[in-house]
DNA sequence: ATATTAAATATTGGATCCAATATCAAGGTT
DNA sequence: AACCTTGATATTGGATCCAATATTTAATAT
């Protein structure tokens, strides 16, 4: 049947239309999973021969990820993964919980039990999960599936976009902190509680969970900036 | 003296240090004012013919754009100005309060005496203000005043962006409600209440007058939706 | 006459090329 | 010996050129 064939390529370019897009979502991912470290430098022809493209599709991919705030443009030095200092790390986290509470008490009263049962799926698929890199990228899929009605909409956009900036720090907090243990028995009562469907109860539960989980990072944080004052 | 003419290229130089930051900043505020209209098709070559430079920095610039969410690609078509639909502008305004009324509370114990004058100040300039353009301009200003202190911060550019978003809009409205007048009241009780010390309190003023502005914009597009209705 | 297909045109996506600038190094001067 | 200046090198910013694709128009067939 020739439609495979066809369908496939179909797929394929539809998944990414363009090679910018294609970078740009590549890059993204890379700085989000940590594959490119905070501060460090980007060659735009190095990127362009790793890709197989001229440097074009990833100028213009880099600059998409400098108005999302992940990269940083250094006019004729060039651009570096972008660097949050600790502040800012908690300050998101702070952002994150106010937008959160906000989307899941919208989301609450139109919980159907199917959603429910979906978040249950990955939280038990979380149980097994050992791979650290992979347990941060469902944990978000967790939260994000509370708020699957919101999809479509800008708060939704919004809580994702603070997600992935999150993302990368969260995982490497996670490496070291034994906090996905926890966490589980808290991600069990927010279900419980949006199945109650209270939203103002759920919500709470969630900024009880938050807070926990920047409590942890900020911890965190502190040792590491400990150490780094030490070795001066 | 050589440093003079040194210093006046530097400082030029240093207002958009390439061509690629000058359109942007230029198109970003071409959009917001509404010199390019939404859903308005872009046409790379004439921007690039008008800002006499090539299509590069051009599509740099709107690539930059389109990850701000002001323009939208359409591949091998061109971009188009992005068109919010009504329910998106109230999620905005909803969005706008939950951020703003957040960013008071925080900003109010820290707030002084100077900032609030400057607050006053730019109130003084409003009451005299009679083109809309600037009004809008103007009345972000203000707000922006209140949350000085927290220049520098995620929120802060997160706020200044969600109103950059809705100010188009909120210009459109202006012109054909008379909302400026009545607001100002509500300005100055704003100021009173912030003044007073007291965060929850202030927040709730500034909850009750965003909300009273969403209702207005509301109404107008509730009219314009029926209009448009009509006339198909 | 209308619909479908094919070709022409216009516009974007991507590659290559050139210019501007920043960094680094070396040499000279104080 | 240290600092400043000047030049060499590498890398980005910008321009031009070519290819891919979408739209539109015209022509042909039903």
């Amino acid at each position: 049947m020739v439609k495979t064939l066809q369908t496939l390529i179909e797929t394929s370019r539809r998944q990414y239309r363009t090679m910018t897009e294609m970078v740009a979502a590549t890059l993204r991912e890379a700085i989000i999973g940590g594959a490119l470290g905070s501060g460090e430098m980007i060659r735009q022809d190095q990127l362009a021969a790793a890709f197989g493209v001229s440097r074009m599709p990833v100028r213009e991919a880099l600059r998409q990820l400098e108005a999302e705030g992940l990269v940083e443009f250094l006019p004729h030095r060039g651009a570096v993964v972008a660097e949050l200092k600790p502040d800012e790390i908690l300050e998101m986290c702070e952002i994150r919980s106010l937008l959160e509470c906000h989307a899941l008490k919208k989301a609450v009263p139109k919980l159907s039990e199917d959603v429910l049962r979906r978040a249950e799926c990955v939280l038990d698929e979380l149980d097994e999960e050992n791979d650290v890199a992979r347990w941060g990228e469902m944990n978000q899929r967790f939260h994000m599936t509370l708020y699957d009605n919101l999809r479509g909409t800008r708060l939704y956009d919004l809580v994702a976009a603070q997600y992935q900036h999150l993302d990368r720090y969260i995982r490497v907090t996670l490496t070291q902190l034994d906090y996905a243990g926890k966490s589980q028995a808290e991600h069990r009562m927010l279900v419980a509680a949006c199945r109650a469907g209270d939203p103002d109860r759920a919500a709470e539960v969630l900024r009880a969970h938050l807070a926990k989980s920047a409590g942890a990072i900020a911890e965190l944080l502190a040792g590491q900036q400990a150490l780094a004052g030490a070795q001066r």
